[in-house]
DNA sequence: GTGAAAGCGCTAACAG
DNA sequence: CTGTTAGCGCTTTCAC
């Protein structure tokens, strides 16, 4: 850093705060922290010293003494998208109120970027990593482990570590269900692989269990994992579209596809829109996440919310309460809720009876 | 922090490898920092005890020696909107490559929250700070001219410090001229308070500008700057529409409706469609940003493409050149592009005319 | 209530 | 090429 210096080109440290005050540097320490009674007078000389030299303490200095940096680490996927982009805003307002400070990254769904992120956290001796997305890195946690750092997942779950998940497999399980009953009978899921983030094996699970259990048999069973609706989800899965998901003629071959992801599923009911296939008269699309312009799009999308505020809450408090000391495993399950909209027919009554109709609902799990 | 201990409970400092490593702890540092020739031997002795250790160096007392944090702050308005979130991306992957930080804060568009961030980057001493946005906070700037810390301004330009902005003002000073010469008449812009963000001045100046080079009546000109289209964007403006821009009769009044963001415009596109307002036919309305479901939307979104990629990256480089020393003021244009989609027509060969037709060409301004 | 002094972990001179 | 030493700015005993 450029050091720090008065507009007179001297540099100011509690030292000469201290001096300019006409006390000790301990003093000013305390009324700075609070860590002693200082009597009113003293203490206004010290405030008077700080203002007129535009004193300002070294995080650094303090860090080093203190032992603590009051700094919380975030590596997440993307942050660019959405989900990832409010989660991160409200984890930044809820660590502000508590003093802490965030250092975000972004991993960008390399894992060899998160290697390099935490041992920069850790260098910076943050006193917890966040953890949002992702998967197939035990060995960078178990790294992690080594220096007892305390970590939290957020939007998953490794067994090992608290974290704050949604009800993936149970929420895609009823969809399936309350498709079937609607009439769907032919169903696709389509997304990413899933070694890319572990709750999309939840989901999978969730549309494998529903098929099972409303007897959908094997040919009538599409998926397709592929890293193409990875990057440039809208754009790719316009691109994709007719190969994935049309006979010869064009015609739709499932009833109803769902998509890991609101963007792809947009980007399939622009594809269908536009090459002639109507939705959802002939081709059902479900989305994920429900992100702002989803009930906005035309046809408004169905799709599964996921409060992403919540997450970002619960994940913060989470670790803060594991770095004040409370280091008992936690758990916190965030339901999730389907959008009926436009782009697939489900009576309301049938959906609702598979959903559990409070929305938001929070269950512990200690 | 948590003190990061060794499995065997000690701690692992700089002292303790060199122990381990049978040398003296300078020679550690310097194998760490390349800062003198190390024998092979001896630097793999050292490498070996690191790693046997799990020595990671301790950052705030490396900061409180060398005087440098490689830290740089970053605050913007709003991480949770696409422009921003994406500008982000790009200034985490640019930086990371230069070993440098980011902290990044999320004003809110609150100057008081601006504030007190950057109080909390100067106590952690970063050597420069990005501002993404905003306006209105020539007090907060000139503060931090006191501490002589770097400052690069994103997304707008107050003719003090170094800067990245977009044409604003000429874009929207062509999209005028080009929809006058396209038909319309009757021209109308909704937005946020213009001084709320700085760049919004100069996209008005532009609107003005262009209706009177066209000689477009006061009658015929609306303007909406109003906080209900601040907050919750597209359903704030969704809600707003009617009472806004209609007659009694429920008939839009303008012919074409400048907004400042394509969430507005978006939820102005839903508002009109669901009143039986044809759009384009009876009113056309042009967005703000083009984020990525923009061409998505139906009808496809006609908006003003900005590059929030590049954003990112020359705000960051141009900061990492003022750390580095070069402190001439230097000031970054970025062209916007009309991006001519459905939500308007203005004929391709009149666009085509006013609009430059290199996209994403770069200006520099010494 | 205030002051003196030690030391957090590291780096940078400088001497050897 | 390696070792000794001082000190970055702050907090925190511990005396007074």
């Amino acid at each position: 850093m450029k050091e720090i210096k008065n507009s007179s080109g001297a540099k100011v440290t509690i030292v000469e705060v201290a001096k300019y005050a006409g006390v000790v540097p301990s003093t000013v320490s305390h009324v700075l922290n609070g860590t002693a009674q200082i009597t009113d007078e003293t203490k206004a000389k010290v405030l008077r010293a700080i203002e007129a030299l535009h004193y300002t303490p070294n995080a650094s200095a303090r860090n080093l003494r203190q032992k603590r940096t009051r700094l919380i680490g975030v590596i997440l996927q993307d942050i660019s998208s959405e989900f990832y982009a409010k989660c991160t805003a409200s984890m930044l307002k809820e660590a502000v109120k508590d003093n802490y400070a965030l250092m975000v990254m972004d991993a960008c769904f390399d894992n060899n970027n998160v290697r390099a992120q935490v041992s920069a956290l850790i260098e910076r001796r943050v006193e917890g990593i966040v953890f949002v997305g992702g998967g197939n890195d035990e060995d960078i946690l178990q790294e992690i482990e080594k220096y007892n750092i305390p970590v939290v997942l957020g939007d998953r779950n490794d067994g090992k570590h608290p974290c704050v998940e949604f009800n993936n497999e149970e929420t895609v399980y009823h969809l399936i269900c309350a498709l079937y009953e609607s009439g769907y009978r032919k169903f696709a899921y389509a997304g990413e692989p899933l070694d890319i983030q572990e709750n999309l094996k939840y989901r999978y699970q969730g549309f494998v269990k529903g098929l099972d259990a409303c007897g959908v048999p094997e040919r009538d069973r599409i998926h397709v994992m592929t890293k193409d609706l990875h990057i440039d989800k809208i754009d790719g899965a316009y691109a994709a579209f007719m190969k994935l998901f049309t006979d010869e003629k064009g015609r739709p071959v499932p009833d109803v596809i769902l998509t890991s992801n609101d963007l792809i599923a947009q980007g399939f009911v622009a594809a269908a829109l536009s090459n002639g296939i109507k939705v959802p008269e002939e081709l059902g699309i479900v989305g994920f996440d429900d992100i702002s312009i989803s009930k906005f799009f035309q046809p408004p999308l169905t799709t599964i919310c996921q409060d992403k505020d919540e997450l970002g809450i619960y994940c913060y408090r989470l670790l803060k309460k594991v770095i004040e000391g409370n280091r008992e495993q936690e758990h916190v399950i965030l339901k999730q809720k389907i959008q009926n909209r436009k782009t697939t027919r489900i009576p309301e009554d049938i959906l609702s009876r598979y959903i559990d109709k409070e929305p938001g609902q929070k269950g512990q799990v200690g």
